[in-house]
DNA sequence: TTCATTAGGAACCAATTGGTACAAATCAAC
DNA sequence: GTTGATTTGTACCAATTGGTTCCTAATGAA
């Protein structure tokens, strides 16, 4: 009935989501996001809302594409160990600078944007929640799995704690000095032989 | 010989550091800077570069008060466990949404401007061997503390991992979920009793 | 071929941005 | 009181901000 779409909806959102990761979103202009998206104004703002709609896309990019594959390898994951495969979440593959989309933007919006701060916590409990299977799977160590169905509180604890870590690490890494002057060490927390 | 300042220097950079605290940068304008200083467009370019070189004077600021502070609170505990003294990096009294300038300033300009990495850096790691005397000065158990006067590495791990757990702590924290959600035990990490 | 509907693109907009110019005000020294 | 040096406040600035308008081009159903 009408003239469709000449752009790629997922390429434009990957585009979004790449400059809004990489330089946060005040300081991503408007003329920086549509080159980067590959749209101009009057497509750009038929398709989002406006410059806060295209950010929020670009989370829920970040969710669909990152987030869940990250949450698919560690559940994927057949190493020996659990620090086997949280180092997963230590050692990926640095693209400098860059952080975790989540944790930039729960710094940077979390306190005055609901609608961010419901999307980064939404996909911190999903990282967690991995966390806890891999750890609930390698049954570590020093605590019984206990009751089928539920976790052992300690268990959650832990994974609490290298969520908390994971996203220490993602701060940490955004200054070049950061980035490789203090390793992370699982085996504190894992109780696992170094 | 000439006019004197009418305003106070430390009064002045306290606004400063607040509002950059609580803004970050790039969200912080120059009339709500200057409302937050008390000053006026004319005293605030004399008296600083611009709205960069207040920013520095800020984090400056942070790390003269906050950090020196924090550092003299690890080092002056007298508690019974490491976990007791170092809880006060994660039992500190909230100002909801605030989070730590440290880490703000990271994840916002980290990649960016040398000068702000550079600050957070050296502020980091006088947290972190803050960290590390606390651990050393309470023996933490499992690890001989060794040659006299290095650290064993296993300590210095330790402390590595609760300065990113404290960043990620405060990262969490500045959402409203993430803020009362998930506790940090650190026995985990230090081998206490609970 | 017609035609309703939408995408695309450029011109345009008011508001806000960080920063500057400059005169009035204020002090110490003489 | 005059001078000299410096701060302070206001008016001003060009550039950029996110967003809108409006017109044309493209598309597919009837």
């Amino acid at each position: 009935m009408a003239r469709p779409r000449s752009f790629n909806m997922d390429t434009v959102l990957d585009g979004a989501m790449d400059i809004f990761w990489r330089q946060g979103y005040m300081a991503t202009n408007l003329p920086d996001l549509l080159g980067a998206m590959g749209l101009t104004r009057g497509s750009f703002y038929k398709a989002f809302a406006d410059k806060q709609g295209a950010y929020l896309a670009a989370l829920d990019r970040y969710d669909s594409q990152v987030v869940d594959r990250t949450v698919a390898a560690l559940q994927g994951c057949t190493g020996p160990t659990a620090g086997h495969c949280l180092g997963l979440l230590f050692a990926a593959p640095w693209d400098p600078g860059r952080g975790c989309f989540i944790c930039n933007a729960m710094v940077e919006l979390g306190p005055f944007e609901e609608d961010v701060a419901a999307r980064t916590n939404q996909m911190a409990a999903k990282l967690r929640d991995a966390i806890t299977q891999v750890l609930v799977r390698h049954g570590d160590g020093d605590d019984d799995v206990g009751d089928v169905g539920d976790v052992a509180p300690a268990l959650q604890e832990k994974a609490d704690l290298i969520l908390h870590l994971y996203f220490g690490h993602q701060a940490m890494g955004k200054t070049s000095a950061g980035r490789d002057a203090w390793p992370i060490r699982l085996a504190h927390i894992l109780g696992e032989e170094r």
